[in-house]
DNA sequence: ATGTTCTTACGACATGATGTCGTAGGCTGT
DNA sequence: ACAGCCTACGACATCATGTCGTAAGAACAT
């Protein structure tokens, strides 16, 4: 299953909801638009509903005022982004783009810890 | 140094340009649209000049035609990609992503061998 | 020298994504 | 009944994307 990838602010969405499990449109407009004077609520009403539609987030309308929640968990996202990232540029392989964060130095050695025993108990 | 990502247009004439290392516009052009009655030359020629712009290719303008070549190979893009993954979902990390590929199954047994070889001599 | 052909240069354009609002109409609680 | 909040729906400006068309210059065969 491919996942599509999500704009910055439908991103910045679903950062809030993952972290809080369950969040109305007002709860996610207060964290989003902290500092704003102006209205917005139809700003997060749009980006909820284009999550809806893409089946990102689940709106329980058992209320008059709507609650949000994933259907989909973050990890799950990310792993789907880094597959595509990998068909679309190494033929699925991660090998080169790891090989070469090595390379680089981007990888601090608690990182390749961690992922020496991932790949170790698989 | 952050690298931005590319459109499925640029990011085929960046393939092309990759495999062959250096080509002409018209080289392109036979490759990416090779069943094409049409025209498409101002295609190709807008896609290069948009990939100059961002760097991504430079073109040697001492002939009359011109040649273009690679200034990022694929793994630095790919890398950078990878990052800036990371960066967005994951706090930089990996190690969520490869866990759930690994879960998944996704990593056939060659590629986890070559991970951890890479890993090992990290 | 001239015309044909190929190239670059530049601009135009339709389409869709993105990010933002405004307004109408429906609940809710006083 | 009314003020206040919420949803629903549409509008909109802007930008990215993918595609062409046309003009002008170089190269080359005749």
């Amino acid at each position: 299953m491919t996942i599509i990838p999500l704009p910055n602010s439908e991103l910045a969405v679903m950062d809030l909801i993952w972290q809080a499990d369950r969040l109305t449109a007002r709860e996610i407009q207060e964290n989003l638009y902290a500092g704003a004077e102006k209205a917005q609520h139809g700003t997060v009403q749009k980006l909820l509903s284009r999550l809806e539609d893409k089946g990102f987030v689940s709106r329980d309308r058992s209320l008059t005022v709507h609650s949000f929640s994933a259907r989909i968990t973050r990890d799950e996202y990310a792993y789907s982004q880094l597959e595509s990232l990998a068909d679309r540029l190494t033929e699925g392989s991660l090998a080169p783009m790891i090989t070469r964060m090595v390379e680089e130095r981007k990888l601090s050695a608690t990182e390749i810890e961690r992922l020496r025993k991932i790949l170790e108990e698989a």
